[in-house]
DNA sequence: GAAAAATTTGACCGGATGGACAAACGTTAG
DNA sequence: CTAACGTTTGTCCATCCGGTCAAATTTTTC
């Protein structure tokens, strides 16, 4: 593992335009991409200079670079959270619930995320075969622990983990695809109920006709 | 309905080099999105100068439209398809396993899409709203009757279609992560197969389980 | 309140990028 | 052969963009 860079010293201002910089940061990145995005606008976002924000990072990799790492960390915490304690199935209920969740009161980390990944993840790929794939195969086993216990259907645990990252991250990633497709009648709340009541019969009940057969 | 633009008189290496230069630009334009691709960029990949790519496509919007308008019409495809006249469960896993074949065999178009609606569809906004939306809500009444036929489990037919999106496509646009945490162990042909059983369980079946309750 | 440190900004630089243009090159019809 | 037409390219331009720098301004420290 390499070693954190140690953490620099820094005043009260600093912390508070870093903020605000990354704040902007994530705006412009997430809606038009690393490549997509100018110094200048994050800077117009955040209300000042260029060079004043080239004063707090000292470059757009870097903005990129921060925000990636303390995305990364608050976008796995759902699926550290997953153990095997509970009852699976409610255990898998309250993932689809929190990742539903995040995907609605953050769905500019989860452009980010899939502008990164999108563009073939060139910033972020060790971390996908490192720490992602090792803490998805352990979910996976745990997964497979209740398969093997009958507590829920035999089926492959990364494809389901798949299917619950795609489901959920499309009401934040294709939002605009989403709401153009509903119409204006329902609102982000209502959107949101009726996809999490969806999700949730889909993964636990499954769309199995109840009547016949 | 707007008239489409009167079909321009071509000549036959015009045709050619139009593919050639299309065929680039959406290799280029999958990877990086619209405003991270630069003309140099798909005029290599197309083996021309970036005049001689003028020449043939009046600027780099050109295109990207002229890619768009394409791929939407074989996109929605699949879906103009899906029909009411047989079997509600073959139907659907026509339809599941026909965009997941689009996902292994059109990538880049699909990641093409991604991009777009990304960054909030500025080119093809009209058509989510037109177009698609009443092809949509048609196709949504179609399951709505098989539901109320007591064919298949009641439930949103919206959110069934944009799920089946969802995970299907996150064969293309998350392919890197896919294989990233899947490892090499799994090629290609094995991650489709295997995807494509657990959608049709997940879709059909669903993840109760078979043994109790 | 003055020195020192931190912050902000205008001006600037070099390279990339979208696109224009005219000249050169090829190809073909007569 | 040649005029006309289609194709290709080298050169050029204006703008944008990431980033630098020194000077100005503000805040903190003593």
């Amino acid at each position: 593992m390499t070693t954190a860079a140690p953490a620099p010293r820094r005043t009260r201002i600093q912390q508070e335009k870093r903020e605000l910089i990354l704040e902007a940061a994530l705006e412009v990145f997430s809606m038009h991409g690393f490549r997509g995005s100018t110094i200048d606008q994050i800077a117009e976002a955040a209300g000042m200079s260029k060079p004043n924000l080239l004063y707090y990072f000292r470059s757009k990799e870097d903005m990129h670079k921060t925000l990636m790492q303390r995305l990364l960390q608050t976008w796995l915490a759902p699926l550290r959270d997953f153990d095997n304690v509970g009852d699976p199935l409610t255990e898998l209920r309250g993932y689809i619930r929190r990742k539903l969740e995040m995907a609605r009161d953050y769905p500019r980390e989860s452009r980010l995320f899939a502008n990164e990944i999108l563009q073939g993840a060139p910033r972020i790929m060790p971390m996908l075969e490192g720490e992602l794939k090792d803490l998805v195969d352990e979910k996976a086993e745990v997964i497979k622990g209740w398969m093997r216990d009958g507590k829920i259907a035999r089926t492959d645990p990364w494809h389901l983990i798949f299917s619950i990252w795609a489901t959920t991250q499309h009401y934040a990633d294709f939002d605009v695809q989403v709401r153009a497709v509903l119409g204006p009648d329902r609102g982000s709340e209502g959107r949101f109920e009726d996809a999490a009541r969806f999700l949730e019969q889909l993964f636990l009940d499954g769309l199995r006709p109840r009547t016949n057969s």
